[in-house]
DNA sequence: CCCCCGTTTCACCTTGCGGTGAATTCGGCA
DNA sequence: TGCCGAATTCACCGCAAGGTGAAACGGGGG
């Protein structure tokens, strides 16, 4: 029998579904607020679970982040795929592939999670970093054969993740209300250049 | 005559350099760590000082923060000047401003500390998107006679956000490492393509 | 039927933060 | 010379954070 006046503690009755719901609490806090922004107590909150069971079953903050954004967000042959086939429309494919990346929500919501903790916390900018040289890199510089690989897939990165901040974090109206044809067409012929000029220079 | 044992309080002989001096200090934690990370503390340990001291110059930790990153990082005119000249090398008038603009100092790290606290903090957001708008969005929009202006100018500065990220924060590898001059040519063609091309969609 | 073990909560500790108020020292002006 | 006000420090408050330890609960295997 329940005293009243007193909260229920111990285990609920039924299936424990608990630790998902922690997780997805997780994800919308660390993509909404910055590493520190995000509590464990809101998370918990969010979650409607007291903020020592978080500290239960994750160990720690740190923890409970890298369950949360853990990898893969993208299949690791989406590039790979996505270098092969017609090359004149490689720009293209590259950014309507980031365009929809940007808004579909299982990669959105780690993207910009990693991206505002990678500010603040060095393990969160260490795992996008490695994330991309080794999803990013890795493809490019074996697929194509032009000078300066690395340098060209950094800038491929770069304009992902400047896109990316330009628009949900800084919120650039002109971004944020922009359509995706007109987004791609303009984008299009940055990825293309990056991933086939033969770059005079070098 | 100095009582032993306890440190010297009240004002200091000679002009006062300190305020000019926390401002130093604050700038550069802004630029090495987020809002948060950067404490009043630690910003006037490093200035030698009180953190008393800090809150009675400026207020409040905000204050500090607009205080050191105030307006202007960039001659207002500097877009405008770009802008004009020979149209065939905009792109790369552009991309070796914003290279070179990542790199000396008091932009940098103005620009740095904008970015790392933007993610956390809506004001810096609020700041950055602000300067944005005026500085670039304007002669963009005014000058150029393109379809969605806005949109051209808004990949533009993405372009440069992402290439301080990339470089800065994340710190890929392959941007830290590269020299200017491959780095302006890989750019140039981007800037070209966001100020110039008629963009067939739209 | 009972007891073990994972789940869940509660109460609480420590730390570091931003900020306050008063005291102290000194430069400069009347 | 005297004193006002700016500069500087100290001691301290209140708060919210991450994290700890133990107790309460209840499902499921023996």
């Amino acid at each position: 029998m329940n005293l009243p006046g007193r909260a229920r503690s111990g285990r609920r009755p039924g299936q424990s579904e608990t630790r998902a719901q922690i997780l997805r609490a997780a994800r919308e806090a660390f993509g909404r607020e910055s590493y520190e922004g995000a509590t464990i107590r809101s998370i918990a909150l969010a979650a409607g679970v007291d903020p020592a069971l978080v500290i239960h079953f994750f160990g720690s903050k740190a923890g409970l982040f890298s369950a949360a954004m853990e990898l893969p967000y993208v299949p690791a042959e989406a590039f790979t795929t996505l270098i092969r086939g017609e090359p004149s429309e490689l720009g293209e494919r590259f950014a309507r592939f980031f365009v929809e990346l940007s808004q579909s929500e299982p990669a959105r919501g780690r993207f910009l999670g990693l991206i505002r903790s990678a500010v603040s916390e060095a393990a969160a900018a260490a795992m996008l970093n490695d994330y991309i040289v080794a999803e990013v890199f890795g493809p490019l510089t074996s697929l194509l054969r032009l000078p300066m690989p690395e340098l060209r897939a950094a800038l491929v990165a770069s304009q992902f993740v400047g896109l990316m901040f330009s628009r949900e974090i800084l919120g650039l109206e002109a971004l944020t209300s922009a359509d995706c044809e007109p987004l791609v067409a303009l984008l299009a012929p940055t990825f293309q250049g990056y991933l086939s000029s033969p770059s005079a220079t070098g």
